[in-house]
DNA sequence: TACAGTCGGGG
DNA sequence: GTGTACGACTGTA
């Protein structure tokens, strides 16, 4: 029989090898099974590895030994291997973990990929690929292939069954008492108590619509493991898997070390034959939603499961696993290393960075700003920096820019090979989202896509410097940097020679202006000189009719590199830097801040930017007002800072800390990388966690300090004004005090806040 | 004043 | 299934 349909969901089962489920062009889902042998290697001495041949030959796990040789990255001749093939891929984990343990000195190749990305190696299918397959009357695939390409931009969608369940509101915050069910055009809430009939209706539901995905609020972290617990109490089975032969995959919550903070992943639960994604445990998801995460799995191979909750690196990581498998290249077992303390000399010598000059402090007109296009991936790809192409003597290579390094031309390295198809796709995408209507539908799915991309390539850059990472190597890590600070230096010299001001660069972007350019035509010669000269993409990223850059707020003479404010030609703002992006800005002050830089932005000609003054001075005055009457919901006033270590670990306690301490007190438990939310109050300790059963009573919330937060966020809008903070404060309370700031109140009627035009919820 | 603690960045 | 380092800034002792 022959099936066409959409590969959903792949994993090893002890009776049946590889399971695989298809979604049915004919609306079926399949369940088909398939033998799958899985080779891992040993390297090391020849006497050390006939003793495991003869430990593996003794395991009870069916296993083909041989003697062969493969390539590995850094190496141009193969090295001499024992291959252990497993004919069951279920034993492998098993069979790896008994030899690695018994045989610790011996080096391991393929040992711990996952069994979705060795089939995609095998058969270049990919997650929700349009395959082909032909299968035996007992379901067993005889042959698989894919009819389309994770590159493509015009693959059709699989029809997925999509169940959705969330609490009415975060379990974190107070017990729910409801669940929201909605699925096509059904919608519905079940009340949690009693649980029985809870337990009975959802298992009902399961077996009636039988989902492809569950998408859940809260499901990892509290709703599936509240379902499964009752589920074994009361003795009611609820089908949260399609699987039946098999358990639930239940992992625990773990905090880690990362991106040079401490972050927190709560716990896992994954289901087989269909899936679970927890929308607030899903990296992201707020950003790209599930476009996002079913791309997301068709370029990198991951399960749609391990897409949606994917770690820095490990996306990236998985392609360059499939790229080594498909060229036979061995991947490194990846042993979890400690990574030892750098020392100062480390610091010092590896790594200089991205390049930054620091901005011309104030308020310029008609500035283009210029990006480099996913400069870190582009310099990769196009001066061929991998890890096995990056060395201190090579014979027919071309030098990096000032470092004692060399790039080997003769060979395609991994990393580009890898990437190439990744930034192609991007590229292609932008071209059609550019010729795209503004209503087409694609749109949103496309700029879904990108973000995704853009996520995967933003992470790769630093992959490469990863100790731990299998494809890594500082060297090619710097050569990256290293380019990329010669290509600035570069557009730096070429806008100059044209005649521009060079205001601020960062890393990959310039601020330029020039006397009586304000079109895009004006600048496009400098772009294009720029890609002649390094090679690399470069695109305007738009014109501002007026940009700020900001000072140090401790000494208003020193600049400070990305932090600024300004206006397009199109009337949108850009930001970055100030406290309306920060996520411990209470959302009030952030509203406000962006308020007063909307209403700077209506303002057309730049020269006239002083006049709107009074009126930021006004909505300042209205902001205060309400603080000061207690207008403001509390939820607007609602602090969020994360845990950088236990409570006890802390010297001297945070207001994170104190709120923490707080909720541990009454049993809940912080853990160092999570979120805290706390209201700053009058007297000690000054904080009141938004967590705790009760609310906090307002008279107790410390209004002189959100005061002065206020002022602060709003002192940095006027800075380019030559305003600073004392001052605002002596315009905005001294002169015209703000218990009854004029035209508040003053006519008895009320009025609605200014925050809460955007901000509901 | 020193230093401990938090955040941004890319979008 | 863990990119790194740094600078700005705030709050506390």
């Amino acid at each position: 029989m022959e099936i066409l349909g959409w590969l959903l969901d792949i994993y090893a089962n002890r009776e049946d090898g590889l399971v695989l489920w298809l979604i049915g062009e004919d609306g079926k889902r399949y369940r088909l099974h398939q033998a799958f042998s899985v080779t891992f290697y040993a390297a090391g001495p020849a006497p050390r590895l006939r003793v495991l041949w003869q430990f593996l030959r003794d395991q009870p796990q069916p296993v083909l030994l041989a003697r062969t040789e493969r390539r590995e990255l850094f190496h141009s001749q193969p090295i001499p291997l024992l291959a252990a093939r497993v004919l069951n891929a279920a034993d492998q984990p098993s069979l790896f973990k008994a030899a690695s343990k018994a045989f610790p000195d011996l080096t391991y190749y393929d040992a711990d990929i996952p069994l979705a990305l060795r089939y995609h190696a095998v058969y270049h299918t990919f997650p929700l690929a349009y395959c082909r397959v032909r299968v035996d009357a007992k379901n067993q695939i005889q042959h698989i292939e894919p009819l389309n390409s994770p590159w493509d931009i015009d693959s059709v969608y699989p029809p997925l069954r999509i169940l959705t369940i969330s609490p009415e509101h975060d379990p974190s915050h107070a017990p729910p008492q409801s669940l929201k069910i909605h699925y096509e055009h059904n919608e519905y809430e079940l009340p949690l108590k009693p649980t029985r009939s809870l337990l009975i209706g959802l298992a009902a539901l399961l077996r009636r619509y039988d989902p492809d995905l569950i998408l859940s609020a809260w499901g990892d972290t509290w709703l599936l493991p509240y379902l499964l617990e009752h589920s074994r109490a009361l003795n009611i089975p609820l089908p949260l898997n399609r699987e039946a032969k098999h358990g639930i995959d239940q992992r625990p919550d773990r905090t880690y070390f990362a991106y040079g903070q401490v972050i927190y992943r709560g716990g896992q639960i994954r289901l087989f034959g269909r899936g679970h994604i927890d929308v607030c445990n899903a990296v992201l998801f707020g950003d790209y939603g599930l476009d996002g995460v079913l791309e997301m799995a068709r370029v990198t191979g991951l399960p749609l499961q391990g897409a949606a909750r994917l770690s820095p690196g490990t996306g990236i990581s998985s392609m360059q696993m499939i790229t080594a498998l498909q060229d036979q290249i061995l991947v490194p077992w990846h042993k979890q290393q400690a990574e030892r303390p750098k020392t100062a000399l480390d610091l010092i010598q590896s790594d200089r960075g991205g390049l930054v000059y620091q901005p011309l402090i104030g308020l310029h007109k008609n500035v283009a700003e210029i990006d480099f296009i996913s400069m870190y991936p582009s310099i990769m790809v196009h001066f061929n920096i991998s890890p096995e192409t990056v060395g201190e003597h090579l014979p027919n290579a071309q030098p990096v820019p000032a470092l004692n390094l060399f790039v080997d031309q003769q060979n395609y390295g991994l990393v580009p090979r890898t990437l190439e198809p990744l930034l192609n796709k991007r590229i292609n995408l932008k071209t059609h989202l550019a010729s795209l209507p503004r209503w087409d539908p694609r749109r949103k799915r496309y700029k879904a896509w990108a973000s995704a991309h853009k996520w995967l390539l933003v992470t790769c850059f630093g992959y490469l410097g990863y100790k731990n990472a299998r494809f890594g190597r500082i060297e090619s890590h710097e050569s990256v940097t290293a380019y990329g600070r010669e290509a600035l230096l570069i557009a730096k010299e070429v806008a100059e020679d044209m005649g521009f001001t060079v205001l601020h660069m960062y890393v990959d972007g310039m601020w330029i202006k020039k006397e009586g350019a304000s079109h895009a035509d004006d600048f496009q010669p400098v772009l294009d000189t720029i890609i002649e000269r390094t090679g690399l993409p470069i695109a305007l990223d738009g014109i501002y009719r007026w940009i700020a850059f900001l000072s140090s707020r401790l000494d208003k003479r020193v600049p400070v590199a990305n932090r600024y404010f300004g206006v397009f030609q199109d009337g949108s703002l850009k930001m970055r830097g100030i406290e309306t992006r920060r996520k411990d800005t209470p959302p009030f002050i952030a509203q406000t801040q962006r308020t007063m830089l909307e209403r700077l932005a209506k303002v057309q000609d730049a020269n006239q930017l002083s006049q709107a003054l009074p009126e930021l001075v006004h909505i300042l005055r209205q902001c205060l007002a309400d603080l000061r009457a207690y207008r403001i919901p509390i939820k607007q006033m609602l602090v969020s800072q994360k845990l950088s270590r236990t409570i006890e670990e802390y010297r001297t306690p945070s207001p994170a800390a104190r709120a923490a301490a707080q909720l541990q007190a009454i049993g809940k438990i912080t853990k160092p990388g999570q979120r805290v939310r706390f209201v700053y109050t009058r007297g000690k300790p000054g904080v009141y966690a938004w967590d705790l059963p009760t609310p906090p009573e307002p008279a107790i919330l410390d209004i002189e300090r959100y005061t002065t937060l206020l002022l602060r966020a709003s002192s940095t809008v006027f800075q380019p004004f030559g305003v600073d903070e004392e001052s605002l404060r002596d315009w905005v309370i001294a002169n015209a005090g703000y218990a009854a700031p004029p035209g508040i109140l003053s006519d008895g009627k009320s009025r609605a806040p200014l925050w809460t035009a955007s901000l509901s919820v």
